[in-house]
Order: C-alpha cells, then sequence, then structure tokens
RNA sequence: GACCCCAUCGUCUAGUGGCCUAGGACUCCAGGUUUUCAUCCUGGCAACACGGGUUCGAGUCCCGUUGGGGUCGCCA
C-alpha cells in the first residue's frame, strides 16, 4: 500500500507555525515513506477564504519547500460529493433528521453515533479509547443545506485516498467522531497520528502575542526556510543522535512517526536564531548576499548606487557576524552611507583619549602613501608604526576603526578597510578629524 | 463540571529496567585565541514534579496526588 499524506488548511491570510509543522510532519513522513503528500484547501468558509488567503498558504508551502503532489484540492467543489454521502447515511440509518438544540432554522442532518466504545491506535499517542457515553451526536449537515467540517473532512479524505492523517492535537475528540462515520460509511479509516501543541511559555497555544507566529513573518524578518523548517521539525521529533543541524534530506531519511514525542513543547527564538546562523554558514557568499540585499530592501536600506561588487566584498567581509539577513543592513550599515553615525561611546572610549587623535593623523599620513592598499599592506604599516612608536596595536587600531565606521565593533579593521578602499577611507578619516578638532 | 492527554536541566531533547554519580544542543558564566565584536577552543552552572507500589534493581512499569493542556457548537 502506498503512503497518501495532506496537509488541510482553512485559507485564513495566515499560515500558523504550529500548522505548518503539521504540514512539515506529513511531507516528511510520506516523502520517507516514498508516498504521496497532497494538499487540500479547506475554503468553505467564503467570508475568508479569498484568493489571496489562498495563495500565502501556497507561498508558505513553496517557500518552505514542502511540494505537494498532483493538483490541490479544493474543498469548496466536493459539496454535492458530501451531501452524497450524508444521504446514505441517511439511509442506511446512521444518521437522522432534526431540529438539533430546539433552534428553531429547521431540521438538520445529524450523525448518529454507534452506542459502543471506541478505541484507536494513534501513531504517536498510542491507545486511545473512549466511552460511548462520552461522545455525542453531531451535526453532519447544516439546516440551510450546508456541510459541516466532520463531514467534508472525512468524505475528502476518501475521496483522497488518504492513509495517514497527522494533524494536531486538537483534533483527537474529533477522531472518535471520524472513526465512527468510516465504520458506517463502510470505509476502512486511515492511521491517525496526532501532534503536540506548540505553546508559550505559560503552556498555552503559540499565539501571535507570543512573537512570530506566522510563516511570513519568519520570511520577513529575514529567516531562512531550511533553518526554520528545521527547528519546527525538532519541535517534537528527534532522530535519537545528538543530530540538530540537519538538510531537508537527512530529515526525510530519519524520520518517523515513532520518533515524535507527545508532550507539548516551547519554540525558543535564541535556538531558532543560532539555527539559522548555522544554515547560513551553508551557503554560498553570493545567496547569503541576495538574500542580505532583499532585507534590506525590505527595510527601506538598500540603494541603487550600491556597487554590486563592493555589496559583496562587505558580505564576505562581515562573515559570520550575520545571522540573520537583516543583520548586514544592521550592523554593516555604514559600508554604505558616507553620513554614517558616529557611535557616543565609542567615540569618547577609542578617539577622544589622549593622544588618539595625533595617532590618527599618523596614520592617515601612512595610509596616503600607502600603495596597493591591501589588508596585509595596512597592516604592516601600522605595525611599523607600533614598533617605532612603541605603542601596542590596540591604540593604533581603535582610532581607525571608529574613523572609519564610527564603531568601536565590527569585522577584522584590516579586511575592512580593503574591502572600503583607500579612497573611501582617507576620507572618512580626514572628515573624522575635522569632526573631532584634530584637523 | 465531564471526558481525554501530558510531565527529564530555563528552553529543545537523548533515555524503551541495570551501560545514568542522567548524555547532547541553545542560553548563561569563567578562561583561552583575536586590534574590537563575532567566530572558534576549553571548562562550568543546571533536570528525572511528588507519594506509594512492582522488582535483586526504576528516569524507564503500575496506582495515586499535584500541576499543565485539549475537547465538550447548526466553528474549523
Amino acid at each position: 500500500m502506498t503512503i497518501r499524506t495532506r496537509f488541510a488548511p482553512s485559507p485564513t491570510g495566515n499560515v500558523h507555525i504550529g500548522n505548518i509543522r503539521a504540514a512539515i510532519y506529513n511531507w516528511l513522513f510520506s516523502r520517507h515513506m516514498g508516498g504521496a503528500f497532497l494538499l487540500r484547501i479547506e475554503d468553505t468558509d467564503r467570508a475568508r477564504s479569498t484568493p489571496e488567503a489562498v495563495q500565502t498558504v501556497l507561498d508558505a508551502l513553496a517557500w518552505l519547500g514542502l511540494d505537494h503532489d498532483g493538483e490541490p484540492l479544493y474543498q469548496r467543489t466536493q459539496r454535492q460529493r458530501h451531501l452524497e454521502v450524508a444521504e446514505e447515511l441517511l439511509a442506511k440509518g446512521a444518521a437522522y433528521k432534526e431540529d438539533k438544540g430546539g433552534t428553531g432554522k429547521g431540521e438538520c442532518i445529524v450523525f448518529k453515533m454507534p452506542g459502543r466504545d471506541i478505541a484507536f491506535q494513534d501513531a504517536v499517542k498510542g491507545e486511545m479509547a473512549k466511552k460511548a457515553e462520552d461522545v455525542k451526536d453531531f451535526v453532519l449537515v447544516r439546516s440551510d443545506g450546508s456541510p459541516v467540517f466532520h463531514l467534508g473532512n472525512v468524505v475528502d479524505d476518501i475521496t483522497m485516498g488518504i492513509t495517514h492523517v497527522i494533524r494536531g492535537d486538537d483534533h483527537v475528540e474529533n477522531t472518535f467522531k471520524h472513526l465512527a462515520m468510516y465504520e458506517a460509511i463502510g470505509v476502512p479509516p486511515p492511521v491517525f497520528a496526532h501532534l503536540p501543541m506548540i505553546v508559550n511559555a505559560q503552556g498555552k497555544p503559540y499565539s501571535k502575542r507570543d512573537g512570530a507566529a506566522y510563516v511570513g513573518e519568519f520570511q520577513k524578518q529575514g529567516f531562512l526556510p531550511e533553518a526554520l523548517f528545521n527547528s519546527l521539525a525538532l519541535l517534537g521529533w528527534s532522530p535519537g543522535e545528538d543530530r540538530e543541524v540537519m538538510t531537508r534530506d537527512e530529515m526525510v531519511a530519519s524520520f518517523s512517526l515513532e520518533r515524535v514525542r507527545s508532550a507539548p513543547s516551547q519554540l525558543d527564538m535564541t535556538k531558532l536564531l543560532w539555527m539559522n546562523g548555522e544554515h547560513l554558514k551553508r551557503r554560498g557568499h553570493e545567496e547569503i548576499a541576495a538574500g542580505c540585499r532583499a532585507a534590506m530592501e525590505r527595510n527601506g536600506q538598500w540603494r541603487e548606487d550600491i556597487d554590486p561588487a563592493y555589496f559583496q566584498a562587505v558580505v564576505a567581509c562581515m562573515g559570520e557576524r550575520v545571522n540573520l539577513f537583516g543583520d548586514l543592513g544592521q550592523q554593516a550599515g555604514f559600508f554604505f552611507d558616507e553620513a554614517f553615525p558616529y557611535d557616543e561611546k565609542s567615540v569618547r572610549k577609542r578617539l577622544l583619549k589622549e593622544g588618539a587623535l595625533d595617532i590618527l593623523h599618523e596614520e592617515l599620513a601612512v595610509f596616503e602613501g600607502l600603495e596597493p592598499f591591501t589588508a596585509a599592506a595596512t597592516e604592516a604599516a601600522l605595525r611599523t608604526v607600533a614598533e617605532q612608536t612603541g605603542r601596542g596595536m590596540g591604540a593604533l587600531v581603535h582610532p581607525v576603526r571608529v574613523a572609519v565606521s564610527g564603531t568601536a565593533v565590527g569585522p577584522g579593521l584590516f579586511e575592512m578597510l580593503a574591502v572600503m578602499g583607500k579612497e573611501r577611507v582617507l576620507r572618512r578619516i580626514r572628515r573624522t578629524l575635522e569632526i573631532y578638532g584634530g584637523g
């Protein structure tokens, strides 16, 4: 039997991380088993299910590389089938008509629970059982003739030939109802697996109030899709070796439902950030540059006059200081902006110390005559000055750093100078001397 | 309230009766490398919720307690 799983979101305009993790597990499981991963759009809520909302789901899946097999099934198109099945159940005596709750809205079709205890083997939670009296009859078709979630869900899973339903913990109670429906319809049920929820620090379901909760937000912040994928996959599942940073293929190879935990877990943003950095290291400089540029464009930091080669060099120079694409614009803005701000504390500590401006004068003179202006050359030049004057390298390095970047922290000074180029460095040092009265 | 589920360092987790004086990762702290920051290296802090059983032996099995969560719609 070929495994068939599905992701069945109702398009609301956002894709919650708990939801997308269910998609990830479905995808991982079917890819591991060599099966199919299908997509069903539960778009019966006409008001919310706009084309844009559907596109948001598609975009999130595409971004994370969760490719689905075949065309997505739009639940709206299955209405006839849903109602047919309801009629069949009515004919079989497995459902009845009633004005449930005495609302006065008219009769609806109600599913009759079989009056027997129901049990099943959950692929992650194990033995699950429910007493007959603990599951009540429920509505299948509303009095206005529209099918309800349970009907559509089960009927569509049957028509799609779903063999494994992997979904959130909040559906366990529904499973008893669904199981009874499968039996009444006369179709063997799929395997069910219920995933623990992603919760916040208080143990409540993780929501928008707790921070970034939607896939789109992580994307906007400059996270790598493989890092979010990796982190989410590890929330409730682990390969059982001490491996954490993994590629999609590695996860596909070692995924199994048996290794999914049944306790809820929290998403740790700090670790996500670290994970992102790890995945970033695995990408090439060009890709990182492209991502940083995209982030800068989003944040309004990009300027059309930035030279591509210079940008590329800056990215290489920043190296592992970048954990998030957005970091570059944040930490290395001075590379691109001649009017970069001077950090007050850095100026006080490195530039206004006695003698610092005099040193900067000397360095300016040395750099003016330096050719070529490479990292090795500037370093050698400053070492010579250090020997001649008997000063430590620190005393020479810091004033230059602040003069050209406005801050005391950043990449290695000599690489930084080489990337900036002689002309820019001289201009910035002169400007700094003018501002701080050394000139 | 009823029913169901869950419970190892702050967080993510390993652990399926002896290999556990409980391992890894993130964070944090200390030291080292470095011109700064970051990286990197070394070391450190830190957990089996509690109480009963079962057993020669329990983080691992059973029962209970406590705590947390989920579900009880003509929502999905």
